[in-house]
RNA sequence: GGUUCCUUGGAUGAGUGGCUUAGUCAGCGGUCUGCAAAACCGUGUACAGCAGUUCGAAUCUGCUAGGAACCUCCA
């Protein structure tokens, strides 16, 4: 590959020059959600962060294998070792069969993400689907010797990893600090050391959610799932891993551990984490119950809410923003980023009408490559926005035929738009199209073509009643030059 | 307390050691228009504070203040 992708490593904390272990092969790893409740805001920010590395890389000329997984087991309230499971407790509350729980938020996640324009991963593996994947995990890192069996359950030896690796080269801790600060929890009698972290849990009595394994019936650790299908899927080595910034630790501390301790060798190439999203300068979350979710954000119910946003205007807002800068929420924040994106809609529906002249008269930039030298630089989505923004400027002022635009540069013009806005940013401009809207169109035209023949007789009184009715029913009329365009 | 990071104009949000310090939203003035809307043009004392490095820093270093994330589940 000719060009030079910078990604930011957290494992470094640099912008590295990106370099696939197996050209033209990229293999991708995020953390995808726990399936227990409704997606949040939060919950669109990796979403879309990775998915625009998906389309990036792609654009690129890689062969991406993209894999992004759904926890389902084995990830518990509270405390990593004697919470409840998560997906058993909302199963416990609704009265469901686990599996349902997690089939209901899967299939509302499933069209939360559809409609955010996010692409499907290449897979999506399910940690309950890969139990045993995870038990030969553990097994492995048994024999390597950096666990040992308390109570039926499996441990991770920290203390002794960390004598031949380091534990805390991601999130830039060491263990001497982590002990002091780690606080007393109970029923960690059964744990050698306070840092060590559960590779398999014996199941209680009660607990539903368990398979049989070597050391007990029981389930899975959480940080297991990622190790054991990450490397099942992209293999020992791969690229990319990325999820959220505030899984850096112990989450993804805890996968670097097990896969050298298992392997003998590092996994991930690069890491990547994207920001956090926040409300009222603090960050929005479950724990905190300040979230609002991402059906609350498309019908407008909740009362932090002043309107209904679209997806396409969630994901503009989110893209505005570099992944790695924290994003503040408000109402005042959305609105400005809907405003923002609707004129760009109304440039690129322009675009696609603009007619040629002889030449240029303004000034082109090579947009195309603008647009993608600051994608090129650790996905800098805000600049690309910022340069097509630029060339609205353009096309607005083309087709209030103040301008010129010959047949070359608007074609690049198109092709830089379908690019970059559509087909890399991913945003969705099209109008729905159908026979109903079609002829609801033809109408609202023919009214217009109506005024339009009222304006040339100045019976100004008509023109002015068919635009005025329109506007009470909630359609936007603009005069152009030579006619008219209009909008809901 | 430890680790990591942040502080940019009315709001949001990029960015680089000096070239015009993006863009969006809002505001103001103008052009256009029968009027309006849209569009276009123009406009804004912005880079937390202090000190240092430098010919030159908002951008590098140090200190101070404020804030955040992580250290427990979290995207």
């Amino acid at each position: 590959m000719e060009h030079k992708l910078l990604i930011y490593n957290t494992l470094t904390r640099t912008k590295q020059i990106f370099k696939p272990l197996k050209e033209p092969y990229v293999g991708m790893y995020v953390c995808g959600p726990t399936v227990y409740g409704d997606g949040h805001l939060g919950h669109a920010r990796p979403a879309i962060t990775f998915d625009i590395l998906f389309r990036f890389l792609t654009h690129l000329g890689y062969k991406v294998r993209y894999v992004r997984n759904i926890t389902d087991v084995g990830h518990l309230e509270h405390d990593a070792d004697e919470g409840e499971d998560k997906i058993a407790k909302k199963a416990r509350l609704e009265q469901k069969e686990p599996m349902e729980v997690v089939q209901y938020y899967l299939n509302r996640y499933h069209s939360a993400m559809e409609k955010l324009g996010v692409l499907p991963p290449s897979i999506e593996p399910h940690a309950s689907g890969h139990i045993i994947e995870q038990i030969d995990f553990v097994k492995k890192i048994l024999d390597a010797g950096y666990a040992y069996e308390s109570e039926g359950s499996i441990y991770f030896d920290v203390k002794k990893y960390n004598k031949d690796h380091r534990y805390g080269k991601l999130s830039g801790r060491n263990i001497e600090d982590l002990l002091e600060t780690t606080r007393e929890l109970d029923g960690q009698s059964e744990k050698h050391c306070a840092l060590d972290f559960a590779l398999w849990k014996k199941a209680q009595p009660e607990h539903i959610m368990r398979w049989p394994s070597p050391w007990s019936d029981g389930f899975p650790g959480w940080h297991m799932e990622c190790s054991a299908m990450g490397t099942k899927y992209l293999g020992e080595e791969f690229d990319i891993h990325g999820g959220g910034m505030d899984l850096i630790f112990p989450h993804h501390e805890c996968e670097i551990a097990q896969s050298t301790a298992a392997l003998g060798k590092e996994t991930v190439h690069y890491w990547m984490h994207n920001n956090m999203i926040t409300i009222n300068g603090q960050k929005m979350g479950k724990s905190l119950g300040n979230f609002i979710t991402l059906d609350e954000f498309f019908t407008g119910n909740h009362k932090l809410l002043t309107q209904a946003y679209a997806p396409m205007t969630i994901r503009f807002f989110i893209l505005q923003a570099h992944y790695r800068s924290t994003v503040d929420f408000s109402n005042e924040a959305l609105v400005a980023a809907e405003k923002g994106f609707a004129r760009l809609c109304e440039s690129y529906a322009r675009l696609q009408k603009l007619t040629p002249s002889k030449e240029t008269s303004m000034e082109m930039k090579n947009y195309r490559q603008l647009c993608e030298d600051a994608m090129l630089d650790d996905l800098n989505t805000p600049i690309v926005i910022s340069h097509l923004y630029d060339a609205t400027r353009i096309i607005n002022t083309v087709a209030d035929g103040k301008a010129t635009i010959s047949e070359a540069d608007l074609k690049e013009l198109k092709e830089v738009f379908d690019l970059y806005l559509i087909e890399i940013l991913g945003m969705r401009v099209e109008e729905n199209s159908g026979a109903a809207n079609d002829a609801y169109k033809g109408a609202v035209d023919l009214l217009l073509e109506i005024r339009k023949q009222a304006k040339t007789n100045k019976d100004w009184a008509t023109s002015d009643k068919i635009r005025d009715e329109l506007a009470r029913l909630g359609f936007k009329v603009k005069d152009t030059k030579d006619g008219f365009e209009w909008s809901l």
